[in-house]
DNA sequence: ATCTATTTTGAGCAACCGTTCCAATTCTGT
DNA sequence: ACAGAATTGGAACGGTTGCTCAAAATAGAT
C-alpha cells in the first residue's frame, strides 16, 4: 500500500500499463514483464505495491466493469435512447476499457466463476434499468418489456462485439439503427 | 502423418482433447501437458503426428469457424427462419465448437490478423447470405436488407454472448422471439 | 540535519512452458 | 518369422513465467 508520493505515482503507471496490454495483447499477452517494461518499474517495486500480478488484471477488469454502467443518479428517469447512447459511449468513447470488458466476459469468465457471476449480474441491471425506460415509454407489459430489453441489449452486445474484430465497423450508427427499428 | 491405425486414432484422441479444453478453460488454460494428460499421450507420440502445439489450437478453432456456416448446398433457396434455425442449432447442439468460435472472435482474433480476418470475412458470408433471404421474403431495397440482416445478426451474436456467460439461459427460445419481433 | 519509513534495484528462484531426441516397442506387408 | 516403417515413452533442454529478498536509495516529518 502506497504512502508515499512516488508510489502513488508508479501505482497509477502500473495500472496504465496493464490496461493498455490488456486492450492491444489481450490477457494471456499481458505477462509481468511486459506490464513492468511498459511501466518501468522493476518487480521489486511491483511487489512492493501489489499483492500479485492477478490483482492488477482484476483491478483493470473490475474498472471495465463498472464503467459499462450509465451514471446511477439517472435510475428511474432515463429514456431508452438515453441509456442507448450511454452504452455506444462507453464502447466508443473508451475503447480500451469496453475491449477489456468484452475480452473478460467472454474468455476470463470461463475460468473464474466469480468474474463470470460479477459480469452477468451487471448486464442484469441493465436489462432491468433498460426494461424500466421502455415500460415508461411505450406502457406494455411488465414481461414484454423485460423481453425487448434483452433482445434490445442483446443486440448491442452483438454490434459491439462486430466492432471489436473490425475497428472501421461503426457500431455507434448501427446502434442508432437499431433503436430506430424497434 | 499418420499412416497407421494407431497413429490416426492418437490423432483423434489429441484433438477431441484440445477441443474439450479449448470450450473449458480457454485458450490459455489449453496447454501441452494438459492436452496430452487428457489424451493419454505422451510428448514424443504427440510431435510424430503434429508440427508444433499450435497447429492442433489453429486446427481445432479453423474447424469451428466453419462450423458456423449453415450448409452451403442451400444458398440462394433458404428462408430467414432456417437460417436462424441453422444458427440455434449450431450454437446450442455443438456448445463446444461454438465457445470456441465465440471465444476466438473475441479474444484470439485480438493476436492473430490472419485469424480475425477469417472470423470477419465468414460473418459477412452470414450476412449477405441472411440479407438475400431477407430481400427475397420482404421484397424491400439491397440496402435495406442488409441492414436488418446486420442487425439480426448482430442480436444472434448478442444472444450466444450472453448463453456463454450463462448456460442456463434459454438461447433459442429468444432467438425465436427475435426474429418473430421483426 | 537527522532519523525512520517508504520505495527501488536487480540478481536469483522454483515451476512451468513448448519442444527435441532417441532408444524401445509395436505395427503391417511379405 | 522377418524386415522396415510407424509409433511410443520419457528424460532432458533452453526459455519464460510469476515471484522473493536483502541491500541501496530516496522521501518526508521533525
Amino acid at each position: 500500500m502506497a504512502r508515499y508520493l512516488p508510489g502513488l505515482q508508479t501505482r497509477d503507471r502500473i495500472l496504465e500499463s496493464t490496461r493498455w496490454l490488456l486492450a492491444r495483447v489481450g490477457l494471456d499477452g499481458t505477462t509481468l514483464s511486459a506490464i513492468l517494461d511498459r511501466a518501468k518499474v522493476r518487480s521489486g517495486s511491483f511487489y512492493n505495491l501489489f499483492e500479485s500480478k492477478d490483482e492488477v488484471i482484476l483491478t483493470v477488469i473490475r474498472e471495465a466493469i463498472n464503467a459499462v454502467d450509465p451514471h446511477p443518479d439517472g435510475v428511474g428517469k432515463d429514456t431508452v435512447e438515453e441509456l442507448v447512447e450511454a452504452y455506444i459511449e462507453f464502447i466508443t468513447g473508451q475503447p480500451t476499457l469496453a475491449k477489456i470488458y468484452l475480452q473478460t466476459a467472454v474468455a476470463g469468465a470461463l475460468n473464474d466463476e466469480a468474474l463470470a457471476h460479477r459480469v452477468l449480474s451487471h448486464h442484469e441491471t441493465r436489462v432491468s434499468r433498460l426494461a424500466d425506460a421502455i415500460r415508461r415509454e411505450t406502457r406494455t407489459t411488465k414481461a414484454r418489456s423485460r423481453l425487448e430489453a434483452e433482445l434490445l441489449l442483446a443486440g448491442l452486445n452483438g454490434l459491439a462485439f462486430h466492432w471489436l474484430l473490425d475497428p472501421g465497423f461503426d457500431m455507434a450508427a448501427r446502434a442508432r439503427d437499431l433503436v430506430a427499428g424497434r
